[in-house]
DNA sequence: GCGTGGCTGGAACTTATGTCACGCGGCGAT
DNA sequence: ATCGCCGCGTGACATAAGTTCCAGCCACGC
């Protein structure tokens, strides 16, 4: 809000010397020559800073967001101002609800941002359906990544559903440490992914704190003992 | 459990003098004659009693399940043994989990049961596979039932997220209703529906009753005044 | 040095929800 | 009839989570 965004769209064209890369997408690397060149033509790419907001609920969202680097987060925010992460859209994945706004025309119905800088491939509407239509691999594709958000909304309902707050909390820690031991973010952000305050969170990391799981610092929680942090998931 | 079900699973032929009915399944409707004679030949019609279970959580599932008439709930069970609905079936739609777990070979991840005594059309998955590899019809179909599924899941993590139990039972009330005033239902049962328990539902539901926005009666409730019923949610 | 803003620690309190224990009434089975 | 089960009502209580309010701390700029 009111920050600086670097904000960049640009077509894949001469000037970048490449063509889009499908590294990330395996599902798509076997487009036949003539897809493959449809999807050069049109695709555009997106560069922005870390919270920059890209899609605001009800927006009707006119592409196929294929993330390359960076993330971008799917949240929702409630009545009351609260606000919850949905998931995340990481490299090599696509925003799904792009594409089922896409097809179903239908208004977006969460909010959007990127998290860290971010790149994603944007492939107009039209020329995914055209795609869809005709390439059995973006059909997989697609549904694949449907289905992978469909078994994580579930999961996701589970956990909040029958896990306390502290446990979504030490799972939460865990994810994002990524097998490393630092998580570098605020707990004001902790709050807002957990649908939940700031002070909550400070309570439960002081509970962590004293049991010798995490170190804090301004910005950062350091796991000490990952396992013990595990352990409580479960 | 323990409770005798009628379970049927018959293939449609000459003696039912019916091939598959497609009315409640327009997308359907406009397959290839080779698609329609192949589904006819290979459809399987599944025919319950309310309550019979159907998948377990962790099952491979072997099919679509299209349902015809009645409904499938699926819905999680939680380690301490609580349960919540995740969504209903409906006459007309697909159990999307089945296509998921059909196409990316992952176990099912919930459970699922008959409602009201019902009837489910099942197209073996390699047989929907093929379907969906040559019918647009089929494509189309099956992305909207995904995507379908996917909103419901994102406005019902919203809702409990940031509704108190009294809005979300209130609107449990009115929807269940469908614009009737009877719910015929045990409080046992909504409670399930909720992931909530029993008590916790008759004291809510005799706050309504003072308000005199519901009566209540054995196993049923009834909306008196669904207009204030529907205030509350909001 | 000093102020300012962002982040965190922390107590005290309120509220929503879950849990336990029990009674009561209806209704079907024997 | 009467026994027993199921669905329900009800109060007392336990607990998790949200809220309010304030203090301290760090980094940064001036």
């Amino acid at each position: 809000m009111g920050s600086v965004t670097h904000l960049v769209v640009r077509r894949y064209d001469r000037r970048m010397g490449a063509t889009p890369t499908f590294d990330l997408f395996p599902s798509l690397a076997d487009l036949g020559e003539e897809s493959r060149r449809l999807l050069a033509a049109s695709a555009t790419r997106l560069a922005c800073a870390g919270g920059t907001p890209l899609v605001a609920r009800g927006d009707l969202v006119t592409g196929a967001y294929l993330v390359e680097k960076g993330a971008l987060r799917v949240y929702y925010v409630s009545a009351d101002g609260r606000e919850g992460t949905l998931y995340w859209v990481e490299p090599g994945q696509s925003c799904i609800l792009a594409l089922n706004a896409l097809f179903s025309r239908l208004a977006y119905p969460a909010w959007v941002e990127s998290e860290g800088d971010t790149e994603v491939m944007i492939v107009p509407g039209d020329v995914y359906r055209r795609l869809f239509a005709l390439e059995p691999a973006v059909q997989g594709f697609t549904f694949e990544v449907l289905s992978g958000r469909l078994f994580e909304l579930m999961a996701m309902i589970e956990e909040t559903a029958s896990q306390g707050l502290e446990a979504r909390l030490a799972a939460f820690l865990v994810r994002r440490a990524k097998g490393g031991r630092e998580v570098a973010i605020t707990q004001d952000q902790i709050a807002r992914h957990l649908a939940t305050s700031r002070e909550v969170v400070s309570r439960l990391v002081r509970g962590f704190v004293a049991r010798r799981l995490v170190a804090t610092t301004q910005r950062r929680i350091t796991l000490l003992d990952p396992a013990g942090l595990a352990a409580i998931c479960a």
